[in-house]
DNA sequence: CGAAATAATACTGCATCCATAATTATGAGA
DNA sequence: TCTCATAATTATGGATGCAGTATTATTTCG
């Protein structure tokens, strides 16, 4: 939301939450998987403490799950929990989009225009990695002018979720295309002005990325 | 969500956790003030490790802020903030209403409505903790029936922080009267399956809540 | 007498140690 | 050879100890 100190002072279990994080994002912690606190400690060079401590923030944010007396394991998320959740996030997503339309101002728009021009740069230059990045951006910079920190904070929430599950194939087929157009579209109606139909597009967007990636899961893994 | 194994052999940072949620939420803990790790962990006979963790745990949560190297602090929640929570809120319960209009069994309607005679009741022999007790469980009620368990879990997140303002004021004036009359609308609503109109009133019945808290709000604190 | 500098105290953060429970390995018996 | 019981190993959970920093108290100087 905000930084809590101009300088943060971070503590160790916060780093080490954080470096876990990209790990379990990155699938390096594949989910299901054990994971092991002396190894880990050993391999950052710290005590066990500071570990287990950010294990049980993972923990709370649902990343892992701590069975007493039998260590920690990587959440996986079924593809129940995957219609659960982008069925709550389209919602969610649609009312940044609406808020963002009422609230926009033109600096604003502008803005997002360039972070769209760098997704289309993406797209052109077939970088996965920064196109998916820049996709991100957007969405983020649609919520800050929305101006609803707690509308961000739970999106950010359900996306850790979402990360949980193999995304680095989301962009496959036609869906880099489709993506693009969708999100032509939205901006389109952020443009105009149109809260209504930007909500509506929005909201078709998040589906449509979910059937994208139930595609996938159909398909067999790497 | 689900008890995660038949015996709960709950660890002590859980336990602890807990305990500190419920001080927290009857304001024993007040928004603002300094939560002693020492004292705490003398009082509940134990050592710091767990009592740390636990903190950890609500500091992820977002009912405490962990400062580095100076304490921990609970959390107060602004009246923006409650705006902003408010608007989330009333947008996920109302698509847990639109979910259950659509989804509802006759069993499940039978049991809101027992629920909803508890509510009655309790607000007949004006016990205001039975009320609420009661006014939880018929949202939570809503909520299974609407079988979105992310849902749920997104807005027992947000209803937390809720918590952290004095809700104990909350059914002042004519509002449990108020609260009673809603609520009867919107089991109305679910007993026809009128989707979009149990919708539009858990909407207005979530503001309609904000509002009240607002009024709470502007006169002077117990 | 007030303000700044310095010393004393207290608390946080991390490491280490130990007890207990779970898992794996080993051995005995059918 | 397979199964069950027992022993050894390993990992987790909690307690304790210590270093470093923030805070408070005290002292000294203007």
């Amino acid at each position: 939301m905000n930084a809590p100190s101009p300088i943060a002072p971070l503590a160790l279990y916060q780093e080490v939450a954080e470096r876990l994080r990209q790990r379990i994002f990155a699938h390096e912690l594949k989910p299901g998987t054990w994971v092991d606190e002396q190894s880990l400690a050993e391999e950052y060079g710290i005590s066990r403490t500071p570990l287990r401590e950010a294990l049980k923030v993972l923990a709370a944010e649902g990343l892992v799950t701590l069975k007493p007396r039998r260590g920690c394991y990587v959440n996986q998320v079924s593809e129940s929990d995957l219609d659960e959740i982008f069925g709550v996030m389209s919602l969610l997503e649609s009312e940044a989009a609406r808020l963002a339309a009422a609230k926009a101002g033109k600096a604003d728009l502008t803005a997002l225009e360039a972070i769209h021009a760098g997704l289309e740069a993406a797209a052109q230059a077939r970088d996965i990695n920064r196109f998916f990045e820049a996709n991100q951006a957007f969405h983020r910079k649609v919520q800050d002018i929305a101006g609803n920190g707690w509308l961000t904070h739970v999106i950010d929430d359900l996306r850790k979720m979402i990360k949980l599950s193999r995304h680095h194939s989301l962009f496959g087929d036609g869906r880099l295309e489709q993506s693009l157009e969708e999100h032509r579209a939205i901006v389109a109606a952020l443009l105009e002005r149109d809260a209504e139909t930007a909500g509506r597009l929005m909201r078709e967007h998040i589906l449509s990325g979910r059937a994208a990636l139930q595609r996938m899961a159909a398909k067999p893994g790497p």
